[in-house]
DNA sequence: AGCCAGGCTAAAT
DNA sequence: ATTTAGCATGGC
């Protein structure tokens, strides 16, 4: 028989920052809470002063999936102690003490950075939540409100172009579409990406149409755990250039090959630093 | 109105 | 080997 709550006892870890920094689109506010879905796991999580509270709104046998996504066994101070000690990562790090990365579902990362490309986080949210809308399973959450999982590639597979269309991803559709009839056909194999060292999966996940070195970077990171892996965006590049070589610009390969020897064993979370800093110094103006 | 958004692809230098 | 349009859509 399993339980409706648990507190999960961690320090320095900024729950509003990880779950608001662009790693994942479908967990919203609400007052205390954060709410969001695990698999079929309707979850409100409350930050507390030693820990993480959860509630959900089914019993549950085994938590362990909880502390996978937030990784919550992850040692935040050791991971801080390989950055580079130079002045932007000290300020990034001053910016956002207890930012972490989660560990996702590859299916759910991958279709949500297919998704991404030229879109605003708030418009990446929109897509996504009309495409749970339209292909996802209803369930109910803690309030007894209607939620949905995220959909299948089955599901997903099964639609057409211009129903996905209709979710207002615009020229992604067919690149979804693509990814999600090759997973749920056996041709493409999530789970065989783990095998694989960061240079193969990266090649791998790139044969996918619409997915580059960027978002294959992401879904190695954030689905994966692959921590050498750097998604460069244009706040990255922004970043980057800004920060490292104020005097003259610099070649995107020239700044793609200084990520990836600059900031070390864990340089994919020194970058969501990086980005968390460069967005929220721009919302502050 | 025009520019840009957690890019990628194919065409053009 | 690098740089540049075109791609949908929406917010500012």
């Amino acid at each position: 028989m399993g339980a409706l709550e648990i507190f999960l006892p961690v320090c320095d870890y900024h729950l509003a920052a990880t779950l608001d920094s662009g790693q994942v689109f479908r967990w919203r506010q609400n007052r205390e809470a954060w709410e969001g879905i695990i698999g079929s796991h309707c979850l409100q999580l409350t930050q507390r002063e030693n820990g993480i509270h959860a509630a959900a709104a089914r019993p549950v046998e085994s938590w362990e999936f909880l502390r996978e996504f937030l990784q919550t066994k992850t040692d935040l101070a050791a991971v801080l102690k390989t950055f580079p000690d130079d002045e932007p990562m000290r300020r990034a790090i001053r910016a956002c003490r207890g930012l972490r990365l989660l560990r996702q579902d590859p299916w759910e990362c991958l279709a949500s950075f297919i998704l991404s490309s030229t879109k605003q986080i708030v418009q990446i949210r929109q897509i996504i939540a009309l495409l749970g809308e339209r292909f996802g399973e209803p369930m109910k959450n803690c309030d007894g409100q209607t939620v949905f999982t995220f959909p299948t590639p089955q599901k997903i597979a099964a639609a057409t172009e211009a129903e996905l269309r209709a979710c207002k991803m615009g020229f992604r559709a067919p690149s979804l579409l693509n990814a999600a009839r090759q997973i749920a056909g056996r041709e493409f194999d999530l789970e065989q990406i783990r095998q694989l060292d960061y240079g193969q999966a990266r090649m791998k996940l790139m044969t996918l149409r619409g997915v580059g070195g960027k978002i294959a970077d992401c879904v190695l990171l954030f689905a994966y755990g692959y921590d050498t892996a750097f998604p460069v965006d244009v706040w990255i590049e922004r970043a980057l250039q800004e920060l490292y070589f104020p005097r003259w610009r610099a070649s995107a390969q020239r700044l793609r090959n200084f990520a990836n020897t600059h900031f070390g064993p864990h340089a994919g979370y020194a970058q969501q630093y990086l980005f968390h800093y460069m967005r929220t110094r721009a919302q502050a103006g």
